[in-house]
DNA sequence: TAAAGCAAAACGAACGTTCTTTTTAATTTT
DNA sequence: AAAATTAAAAAGAACGTTCGTTTTGCTTTA
């Protein structure tokens, strides 16, 4: 069989367990499921992943890298502090709308239960990146000089508020459109200036 | 047998599962590691709970009536609009503190896995509770004009973020410390006057 | 024709739950 | 007051089912 295939069917095991695992948690999803929402067999799917757990581990390793590139790529694209705030909040809502399961299943997933050795989200790579740059502009004087932990707190906190309004329902709309009025309120808590 | 001593065990069933639920998982524990936990026989535990499912039915609904009283309470005792949302934050803070487990199982779980008719979170009578709070300072003006979900999001965000970021170990200090800092930061998004 | 890809059946362990039996404590009877 | 009765409480084995995983064997492709 082709190559191409085989990544195929990878890529099918991929996805519904992405939005499966998002949608109806690990523990709910057998193998059996997979399978049959997949098509495949369940020897074919520990063909292509020794166990159920690595599925989730390749999951939780490939959405972590996807949302650290969004990220990093949209603040090195800005040309200033209140530009890359923005963008990283506008990234956040952006990935939301256009592949919520990936999102639900980074952030409304407690991976300690069933990936044992997973670090704390927010210890992750991309929230670690966005830690050390709201580090760095407290220590520029852009924001107010407030604890780290304060200040992560009332920058992040809001943009996940919503992002999980989003997803348990109560949110309808795409989440882009909240970008601008979440930012100014943001802005007014954490900002030195607002001009 | 005693009453009391009946009580008693169902408490002991009950104080396990809360502690075992929020650290472990709903999923990962079983009736068996249930009976080893508190001494008693899988006998027993169905004496007192007709399923694994109720008893979980029951801690949520036990947390979520705790959480609302101490919240109702807590803003009746205000004097003013200011010392109000302080108050709120302080009693989510100090109940984290306190009772750790309780609050770990109410915002640190997803309910849905698990109890398919739990509402979500948010949409539980404490942060109904607060919702209204909020709406009402926003048609006093006391809040800013913004969108209710803008508004409870730049409040409420912050505060269960630094809950998280207790639950997931990050902070190590009690979280009351935190009530001002993180009360002067919410202060400034969403209050009209900051005098 | 060897290897890769997959299907299907089967395995043992663990699950939630049920069942029967025993223990315990309170109440009633003598 | 002691003995008998009753019902609640708890124990623990057993049940059927589902779980993740393994095994075996058949296709299909290089």
């Amino acid at each position: 069989m082709s190559k191409e295939a085989s990544e195929l069917t990878k890529k099918k095991i991929f996805d519904y367990c992405m939005e499966s695992f998002a949608e109806n948690g690990y523990s709910n999803v057998g193998i059996r499921n997979i399978s049959k929402g997949t098509g495949l067999s369940s020897g074919a799917i520990y063909y292509h992943f020794s166990s159920k757990n690595k599925i989730a581990q390749f999951l939780y390793d490939t959405a972590i890298e996807i949302l650290l590139n969004k990220i990093v790529s949209a603040v090195e694209k800005s040309s200033n502090d209140r530009e890359a705030l923005k963008a990283i909040i506008f990234t956040l809502f952006k990935l939301t709308d256009e592949d919520p399961h990936l999102m639900k299943y980074v952030l409304y997933t407690k991976h300690k239960d069933f990936l044992p050795e997973a670090l704390p989200i927010c210890s992750a790579k991309p929230f670690e990146y966005i830690k050390k740059f709201i580090k760095a502009k407290i220590k520029e004087g852009v924001f107010r000089n407030v604890d780290i932990l304060i200040a992560s707190s009332l920058i992040m906190g809001p943009v996940i508020r919503i992002i999980q309004l989003k997803m348990e329902g109560v949110i309808k709309e795409d989440l882009i459109i909240y970008t601008n009025p979440l930012f100014e309120g943001i802005s007014k808590s954490i900002f030195k200036n607002n001009h």
